[in-house]
DNA sequence: TGAAATTAGTTGACAAGTCAACATTAAAGT
DNA sequence: ACTTTAATGTTGACTTGTCAACTAATTTCA
């Protein structure tokens, strides 16, 4: 293995792994690709497909909208997410009587039984990701997440 | 505002935001696009051009693999973040003597000038997001994502 | 030495995320 | 009632991120 070419002592990434931001990055899309790959190894959808299923899950039927509230997702990209998923049978759209806007949106038998059969190994893996936190740290964890979010909020709305 | 179309009660979004990979996914998506405005506004650099400039401050001049190493990033999307940083004169690339594949970086002055111009507003917004953490929260925050990362790359270990 | 393996950097192809325009329908305000 | 405002969901355009193929240069090691 050749050496790093650099002009200066090599003071490497020392800096950039105390940023906070540059730091989520990266870990984020470490478990993102983590994710999909093993959603695409055991029923073969995408993490939006996946996180659609969950909040179909854990919210009860809802329409497009109530998604994109409940998940933060663009509603564009959630469109597009949901056609494949109709075409193959794993949600149910049934257009509101209440509003002819709204579609609520439910998952199959077909659909469940693929959420059923991924995740345990999803719950697993996020058990797992925490396993090294004591149950203080993994509150406090969370508590800080909160925190940083808000003051990103406040920054946003001092500009 | 009309009601959420829900069939079942309202169990809104409690069990997401009890997911760790999401709520960093929320975070991240959040903390990134506020970057990229203010680059925008201030300099007009792209958040991953920024990074380059970042990392070729703290490193000194060094090679597109070297940078990919340091920062992680796709070889093929740092090729082609490069390419305007260059042809706007940000950077500068030198073909290096003992190895006629590697391209030296360096930041020109006209790069440092707006490096210098962001950075200040930069570094603040690191620090405004910690501010509502202690510095021991702060460093226990950052072992938590390592430990998270780490246990991260076991899962993938072991599949 | 010289064949095989490795590394640097570019490019193409494609998936995912973001933003804005749009048609349709419903709600609000006068 | 009716004009204005706002919400739903679709689509197009564009950016960013990811993966793999490829050329050229260098290293490894038999």
């Amino acid at each position: 293995m050749p050496e790093d070419v650099s002009v200066t002592t090599d003071r490497t990434a020392i800096d950039l792994r105390k940023l906070l931001t540059y730091r989520l990055a990266r870990l984020n899309a470490q478990l993102n690709s983590q994710a999909i790959r093993i959603l695409k190894r055991t029923i073969g959808v995408s993490l939006t497909q996946w996180r659609v299923l969950v909040v179909l899950d854990s919210n009860g039927d809802m329409s497009s909208s109530s998604i994109v509230r409940a998940a933060s997702l663009d509603k564009g990209q959630l469109s597009r997410t949901l056609k494949p998923m109709m075409d193959e049978g794993l949600i149910r759209s049934t257009q509101s009587q209440a509003d002819n806007r709204i579609f609520v949106l439910s998952m199959t038998e077909k659909g469940r039984a693929l959420y059923d059969k991924a995740l345990p190994e999803m719950r697993a893996r996020q058990k797992r990701l925490l396993s090294q936190l004591s149950p203080d740290e993994c509150d406090l964890l969370f508590d800080m997440l909160d925190k940083i979010g808000l003051a990103a909020d406040e920054l946003d709305a001092q500009t």
